[in-house]
DNA sequence: AACCTCGACAACCGCTGTAAG
DNA sequence: GCTTACAGCGGTTGTCGAGGT
């Protein structure tokens, strides 16, 4: 049942108000007020439909509006606003004083929006190409945490994989990378900053981000982390790091997009980088992880306590005896991602002896598995046989340091899985985020529902597959409490931001309470062991 | 000078939520 | 509980002027 129309539109006049009309409904607003839209036409002799004065009202005339040129800080404060909440006018206009949610449409559907498509970064999800790719560099440092990101990055591999092979300059304003600049030695002078128009050659980035992640899978694999950093700052001169570096706008003095200390993107847009900046030297990105969303997180350090090296790992353990199993453990369920990758896995069909090496575990503590994903990104992306020869040679090293696998029977666990609640969890998310998508078209219903919820699913049902088999779920779930915690964080941002209870309020609960469930999951050692395993007694 | 294109802004449209009768 | 009107929202369209051809 449609509403019946608020006014005859054969007998209304339309279009432009002239400054009569203007008047007329200043002066009788002024005196009578706006008490009754329907009424306010008639009674001050305009042929206007009420809709239409109230509107004019509300967007031209009242008094305390600013009319003019946005301000830099207004246009920071709506790009900031919009990365958190989307196209959501009335939210971001209410935190521009004198500004309605029009103005702020017009301007960013004008401006902004081309700002930011100019400076390589989407302006809507306020993601650029060069973020992920320097987040998959930053990714290939800690084994310990590339681990992690590899369980969160396998949700998003195809929307990788689509970035790696199919955009094109067309599709998306890359950052340029002037020809002389090649990727190893890429040291970034004379480099094009951010912000540019693609040139030509922007195909060339496509194949240097390849060849990049090529090279730091060559990278030597048995360096002790922190000496042979490819991806350290210090050490940029090599692979993706040199590209990453040459995007670093901050070396530049120019057209600037950095993330800042606080909870969301911040933007600089057209002032010069301070010389000195902080990121300087760093990654632009280093503010914020793609994974997570965390912002305040500097590039370098990563706290030891959540995901500790190897050797004296003992994350889910009790401590005590128990360490060196759970370092087996560690090491081996939850290095064994083969379920993300490997035979569960179809996208990435590499030949099965290369699979085969690259699945194989280090006894020597350092990881391989983020290796094995790029060589898989890499290999897929560029197919190449020359690519697979580089792997070849790769694979060989790892097969020096295969070990046998075998099942590690836990000595205590949690009283509930993490997937009965996780799977749930993810189809909730999922599902809302779906729904919202096909009613709204709202993009942040894929971003923080539709995509967080697939992973969720994923690794739960991988969690269950690997319970089991007996296997450890340790990462899966340390994965699936990433999500939870970047949810709670982004929902909760939302909800601060927009007071409102529904949705951003319930799901910022929902999410802190599964990200408390799975860390508590995690400190009660995991899932417990199915019953035909736990009869087993430990060896 | 005429025409075309494009950007910026204003206005409209259709819908939903909410409050009052 | 239903109807009606208002307020608000976000997407879309219309208008106008500047600049280019």
């Amino acid at each position: 049942m449609g509403r019946i129309p608020c006014c005859e539109k054969d007998s209304v006049k339309r279009g432009q108000w002239t400054p009569e009309e203007d008047n007329k409904l200043l002066s009788y607003i002024t005196q009578y007020g706006t008490r009754n839209w329907r009424l306010i036409p008639k009674n001050a002799g305009l042929q206007r439909c009420g809709k239409s004065c109230r509107l004019r009202w509300t967007n031209y005339l009242r008094p305390d509006l600013k009319h003019g040129e946005f301000t830099d800080d207004e246009e920071q404060i709506i790009i900031k606003l919009h990365s958190v909440v989307g196209n959501r006018w009335s939210v971001i206009a209410a935190q521009l004083p004198g500004r309605t949610d029009n103005d702020v449409k017009n301007h960013w559907n004008t401006k902004l929006k081309k700002k930011l498509s100019g400076m390589g970064i989407d302006p809507v999800t306020h993601k650029s190409f060069s973020h992920l790719m320097a987040e998959i560099a930053t990714t290939l440092a800690p084994p310990q945490v590339a681990h992690l990101a590899e369980a969160a990055l396998g949700c998003f591999k195809d929307e990788m994989l689509h970035l790696l092979t199919k955009k094109r300059p067309t599709d998306f304003p890359s950052p340029a990378v002037p020809p002389d600049m090649a990727i190893a030695g890429g040291s970034g002078a004379g480099a094009a900053p951010c912000g540019f128009p693609a040139p030509p050659q922007t195909d060339d980035t496509i194949e240097r981000i390849k060849l990049g992640l090529s090279r730091a899978i060559m990278s030597e694999p048995g360096a002790p982390p922190g000496k042979q950093q490819p991806w350290a700052p210090a050490d940029m001169t090599e692979g993706l790091a040199g590209m990453y570096a040459t995007y670093n706008p901050a070396a530049h003095g120019q057209e600037e997009f950095r993330y800042d200390n606080g909870t969301v993107p911040e933007y600089v847009l057209g002032g010069g980088a301070g010389a000195g900046d902080a990121d300087q030297g760093t990654s632009m990105w280093s503010h914020q992880s793609m994974y997570s969303g965390s912002s305040g997180t500097e590039a370098a350090p990563r706290p030891a306590a959540v995901l500790p090296e190897k050797g004296n790992d003992s994350v889910g353990s009790g401590g005590g005896d128990e360490e060196a199993d759970d370092v087996k453990d560690g090491g081996k369920g939850g290095s064994d991602m083969s379920g993300l990758f490997g035979s569960d896995c179809v996208l990435w069909d590499l030949p099965d002896e290369l699979t085969n090496h690259m699945l194989s575990i280090s006894t020597s503590g350092v990881c391989m598995k983020p290796f094995a994903f790029a060589a898989k990104l890499s290999t897929k992306c560029a197919n190449e046989n020359a690519r697979v020869e580089e792997l070849d040679l790769q694979s060989d090293q790892m097969k020096e340091l295969q070990v046998e696998e075998h099942v590690i029977p836990q000595k205590r666990s949690a009283k509930i899985h993490d997937f009965c609640l996780g799977i749930p969890f993810g189809g909730l998310l999922f599902s809302m985020g779906l729904l919202g998508y096909i009613f709204s078209r709202s993009t942040i219903s894929l971003v923080l529902g539709i995509a967080p919820g697939l992973a969720t699913l994923l690794l739960g049902t991988l969690s269950l597959k690997f319970w089991r088999s007996g296997r450890s779920s340790f990462l899966l779930i340390l994965a699936q409490a990433a999500i939870s915690a970047f949810l709670a964080w982004k929902y909760s941002h939302a909800y601060f931001l927009t007071n409102r209870l529904l949705p951003w309020g319930f799901y910022a609960s929902l999410s802190t309470a599964m990200g408390c469930f799975y860390a508590y999951v995690l400190l009660a050692g995991g899932n417990p062991p199915p019953k035909k395993l736990a009869a087993i007694p430990p060896q």
